[in-house]
DNA sequence: AAGTGGTCTAGACCACATT
DNA sequence: ATGTGGTCTAGACCACTTC
């Protein structure tokens, strides 16, 4: 990597920076490669440090980089893509499901969920938490929030059980529904501090956030809100999968 | 807005400062407020300007707050949801296209879309520039990539008129093939500076990416890659649209 | 203990929109 | 001309990982 000066032009340090990193991650660097850090880094470029880690934000949040604090700076590999099983016949619990239980509560949810699955603001639903591992890391966290009336079985025992076990068999009665099908929505979000330590980022770190509401007989069965790493992340739909489609795409023609 | 001083904690200062404002921007503001700028608030909190617009850019991300340079920071309505239209049915230039055409060039397209499109890398393909509009803000810009085969009545003149009559020729062109079914994939973007201008946003903004490739006869017809602005924007696919899930769904219950 | 990225400060100046 | 958010600096200290 050059130590290419900064001509004098009209463009922010840290976007003229970024372009020149970006290409030296092209060129020169590969994947798992660790950078300098950002002391020697900024000092090479000739600029404060803040303006250098500017331009190490950007490239961190389009999946170029990986920063961990108190290891380093490394090259990050390719976004991986990641299904989202869009199918009327792709429900919790099903074969295909890449999701797996972790604990099962019951709780009033937040108002804008009560109001989605149409069920009474003071109204407690089953909370089953999953956690989704693509390559052996961990890529999404979920709440599966589910209304009584969707596993009339488990109705009585609210102070139940609550661990993997549990959220199994609750998943297993929203099995007998009759799939009809799903609505889906994904918009960008910052991971909660309880999210982040389960997506071993730090809080605040970008996500994406996929609601899915899944209808059966007309009525809201259940509610999914899961939330994607989006550094790492691309998500497909649509009968996509490992299409090679990705990265190098942005960017206008010649 | 009262003057809440910041208790010692062992949580990021900015990150406090979010919560606090986020709490005020439910209970005190509504939506098109303008907020005090941010030395005044800087000073009310008793941080420095940049503390403190650490704690606003995690709002913007999150599309509660809008910053603009010149005039000042804005409580910004709910995202609006936007339809991907991710049918198989739904085709670029068909009826329900929220897709308008811009102009249209010949030219030989970035390596990774000549890879999607299995045409050869110095291949020219038509590409269609289309913008979006919702409510009567820009929401989304489009590159769609279209290989001479997809449209053969057309293949002659490549130095061609290049407007938007010349880019709606082409769609039409487009619409004779058999729609097959189309692959989505969406993931985080910064904006260049060339969207950037299109969105109404500063370099480096955060766009969502939805890449689809459309295919027909088992060949890739077409290849659009398109930036929806991701602090106003909610995705929706999967017959959702007017469903009013969003906001608030996000931390944990109770 | 040493080295990394993460947070924070108190300033300065710039680009832009409005008046 | 004024006021806004955007960029940049040169420091300091903290939290975390590794040795």
């Amino acid at each position: 990597m050059g130590t290419t000066q900064l001509e004098s032009v009209q463009e922010p340090k840290y976007w003229h920076l970024k372009t020149v990193l970006s290409e030296a991650l092209d060129s020169e660097f590969s994947v798992g490669e660790i950078l300098p850090n950002e002391r020697d880094l900024a000092a090479r470029f000739g600029v404060a440090r803040a303006t250098l880690r500017q331009a190490l934000e950007q490239l961190e949040l389009e999946g170029r980089l990986q920063r961990r604090r108190g290891v380093g700076t490394t090259v990050a590999p390719p976004r991986m893509g990641v299904s989202l099983g869009t199918g009327p016949h792709t429900w919790p619990g099903g074969s295909e499901d890449a999701w797996q239980p972790v604990d099962c509560t019951a709780a009033v949810p937040p108002p804008a969920v009560a109001d989605a699955l149409e069920t009474g603001r003071e109204e407690p639903v089953h909370i089953v938490r999953r956690s989704r591992v693509s390559h052996g890391r961990p890529v999404a966290a979920e709440l599966l929030y589910i209304p009584q009336p969707s596993v009339p079985e488990l109705s009585a025992g609210i102070e139940a059980p609550s661990g993997a076990a549990h959220a199994r068999a609750v998943l297993r009665e929203l099995q007998r529904l009759e799939p009809e099908r799903q609505e889906n929505a994904v918009e960008l979000g910052s991971a909660g501090a309880d999210e982040a330590k389960e997506l071993d980022r730090l809080p605040g770190a970008p996500v994406l956030v996929v609601t899915t509401r899944f209808v059966a007989g007309g009525r809201a069965a259940a509610l999914s809100v899961a939330t994607y790493r989006a550094d790492t992340c691309r998500l497909t739909f649509g009968d996509s999968e490992g299409v090679e489609i990705h990265a190098g795409m942005q960017g206008q023609a010649s």
